[in-house]
DNA sequence: TCAGGAATGGACTTGCCAGTCCATTTTTTC
DNA sequence: GAAAAAATGGACTGGCAAGTCCATTCCTGA
């Protein structure tokens, strides 16, 4: 793969997408390069052409794919964690996200998988929860700065247990088929937060810290 | 498999804890039938006598017996967690557990192998959580009951937040090899029910005085 | 002790699926 | 427009691993 055409580039990313997909459909481990060769109409010497490390590097690739997805998918809102509106209109994004993605996450599979194996694999997952941690954290620093939450709270740590508990709804709802253990991880969360406001604040958010739900 | 004598139960057993054993070295899928054969000292005829329905049945034995492992491992702490001590030794069980298990869950990769597929898989995960989360609640219920706690904090909704967190953390230490995830979920699950309790049971709790409250 | 059922051994079949290879077509470049 | 490079097609191989089958040994109960 000296360089790359645009024709090229084009077919890559198809058969990206089309391994995606198939693998959202079959799981991971019930994908065969020959089902993706088949949605993406490719031939079986493209696939290799493109990702000469075979199997292994295309699924590493999809798993960059899908990486770059979860993030994404949750913007413009993870971006500006700003006010309760914010964090609430974001909370509602990632519970819609993971509800039409419906029991299958292709990422939890993809990584159970090569997770151990590759340590690419390893190293893709390592950096999207720690750019997905950093930006909740970054929110919930601006809560504590402009004094809407106790400054005793540790952002850092606040934002490992939410993040924790997200993951943990996601896989949750891949067994039950329901979104219910991620729902209550992040109102469970925020509701500690609203309720560690200082006095002054909490007035102002005024609408229950107890009740959580969208005041 | 009309009837099973001992030596043939004994057998059986040996089979189900050699795969398990086997499956936390190389991973589900790196798991031949003649990986556990040879493990176990038994022939291809004897997995097949003992699991008529091949791999899959096996599989889904271990994940049985996995699951049982995982609540008896954080007994006797789960089934009594009555005070704040009882909870915190839970807290540290929990990490002690997974932190010895090391980035391979059986359960986790095993389900995600067999979850989609077989609904049995998804039953002994379904049945797990819910029996997990069951004991969690207990112990938040009579955290409230004892007027530890906020009334106003649901105990389900609680245990399911708890519950997700935990989930989230291993899952997260599979990945990244930390357990700094799952200790900021038990962490800071604890201190918001800790910060929610009202202002007399909090001063009972931090002067270890609890046999005094409520006379 | 012997008969029938259970347990075991292990060779053999079968099918799948990743990966290889070379021929052919298309695109780029000068 | 011709050579070089890139893209594509698809038959073929090789190995592995699940599952089958039958012969043999072991146990149990009457």
């Amino acid at each position: 793969m000296a360089t790359l055409t645009a024709k090229g580039a084009a077919t890559r990313a198809r058969i990206i997408e089309g391994a995606s997909a198939t693998i959202r459909e079959l799981g991971v481990t019930a994908t065969t390069l020959d089902d993706i060769r088949e949605r993406t109409r490719t031939s079986k010497s493209q696939l290799f052409h493109y990702f000469p490390g075979g199997r292994d590097e295309l699924l590493l690739a999809v798993a960059r794919f899908e990486a770059a997805r979860v993030l994404t998918d949750q913007q413009p809102h993870l971006g500006a964690l700003t006010d309760w509106d914010a964090w609430s209109a974001w909370r509602d994004a990632v519970v819609e996200r993971y509800r039409r993605q419906g029991t299958r996450c292709p990422l939890h599979t993809l990584t159970s998988q090569l997770g151990g194996t590759s340590p690419g694999a390893q190293a893709v997952v390592t950096e999207l929860l720690r750019h997905w941690q950093a930006e909740i954290a970054t929110g919930v620093r601006h809560l504590r700065d402009t004094g809407r939450i106790s400054p005793g709270l540790d952002p850092d740590t606040v934002a490992a247990a939410l993040l924790a508990g997200i993951q943990g709804g996601v896989h949750i709802q891949m067994a039950t088929g329901s979104t219910a253990h991620l729902e209550a991880a992040l109102d469970t969360a925020l509701a500690h937060l609203r309720a560690s406001a200082p006095d002054l604040a909490r007035d102002t958010a005024r609408s229950g810290a107890l009740a959580a739900r969208d005041g």
